[in-house]
DNA sequence: TAAAAAATATGACTCAGAGTCATTATTTAT
DNA sequence: ATAAATAATGACTCTGAGTCATATTTTTTA
């Protein structure tokens, strides 16, 4: 019975197309544009029928912003090499992660909203888990540089994550909207993302 | 004439009432509930009422936001202490500033909200200049840390402010809606900041 | 292969909430 | 007392998310 199979596929390629449609529709302007309408028109669909295949809207938000963590957490997988210190892979990481943020700043974006989002407006989704493919990495080059000496140990792998992903959260808005802070105190961003590399660096270090 | 000025003394009490009710609505459930509807029905003003004093929603929310601010710069400046070193001060302003995101928890989720959201979409108001009451009084700690050799001075005072003050940001995320990371990797609220304090002051001290 | 059943798709409709504006009420000036 | 200016009103418009009775297409059954 190949039917069962074939209608699923059609179903897998026709989520993927409207998922296609919405990433134009929404990562065209800027800021928070794009029409649940604009979308069905885009795909050729009928405004119900995504929502045969979407919950809402945040739905179809969230899986733009997997999607996102996939490409991230596959970027992170690629700068990771065997025989550095931990540390020195973590600060690698970092640049790779500052690299995403400049490459990726739609998707970027989006996963700032669902990680900063209070949990229960974005209703049926778990964003608790969003993050979690690229989180790995980070955790598992900090184990490594707990058991090779290069970082502290006297707090837990996974307080560290929380730490040093939680700042880099708050620092990397300000890549995203610069004229933020960085115009308006008249600091250059590079030297900003610079000194707070030093800063967690030296501060991760043991002793 | 004294007719003027009592007409804008009413208008300043009216819109100090329109704030008051705002306060209570939007700050009554949880997350972005709150209609317009409703603060005109707080006041008992009409709502064509309610956008002779404030420009949109928006407005509102950002004059609720600054109120915060307020609050906070008075508490930052009531923890300081001539005598101690600017590195002292600063763990000190540290503690103040997490105090100050448990007490007031809906106030720093509004200015959280500001100073994450997109600029452009913060119609007519300037959001980044939100912050500036709270961040000239971090401002004067560093500078005072760099020139009793207690801060490292290889980063200008401007370049440090930012930078501790967005990792704070980031990782004061995690009071607000704990159940996000905390939870979820077991680990401890406390442990998590005070982590964060280690790596941070051992980061921005000298050599 | 035709009719029945099941699965998909449609778009007009509802609903909520922000913001507007012609009208009405109140206050001040003449 | 009347005209002019100022302030307040709430019914209305507009936008956009989400729904659902109806229509179309596909699959099953006989």
């Amino acid at each position: 019975m190949g039917i069962a199979e074939r209608k699923e596929k059609e179903k897998r390629q026709r989520r993927k197309a409207i998922l296609n449609a919405a990433e134009k529709i929404f990562f065209a302007g800027n800021g928070d544009t794009g029409t649940m309408d604009d979308v069905a028109a885009k795909v050729q669909l009928s405004k119900g029928t995504l929502y045969l295949y979407f919950r809402n809207k945040t739905d179809i938000l969230y899986a733009l912003a997997e999607k996102g963590v996939d490409i991230l957490a596959d970027k992170l997988k690629g700068v990771l090499i065997a025989g550095l210190t931990g540390k020195e892979q973590l600060s690698d990481l970092g640049d790779e992660f500052v690299r995403f943020a400049e490459d990726y700043p739609r998707h970027f974006e989006l996963i700032l909203g669902f990680e900063l989002a209070e949990p229960h407006i974005k209703d049926g989704e778990d964003s608790s888990q969003l993050m979690e493919p690229a989180l790995r990495v980070l955790r598992d080059v900090i184990l490594i540089g707990q058991k090779d000496g290069s970082i502290r140990h006297d707090f837990s792998e996974q307080e560290i994550v929380i730490i040093l992903w939680s700042q880099m959260l708050g620092l990397l808005q300000n890549i995203l909207w610069p004229e933020r802070y960085i115009s308006q105190y008249h600091v250059d961003l590079p030297r900003v993302i610079k000194g707070h590399y030093r800063i967690v660096m030296k501060g991760i270090a043991i002793s």
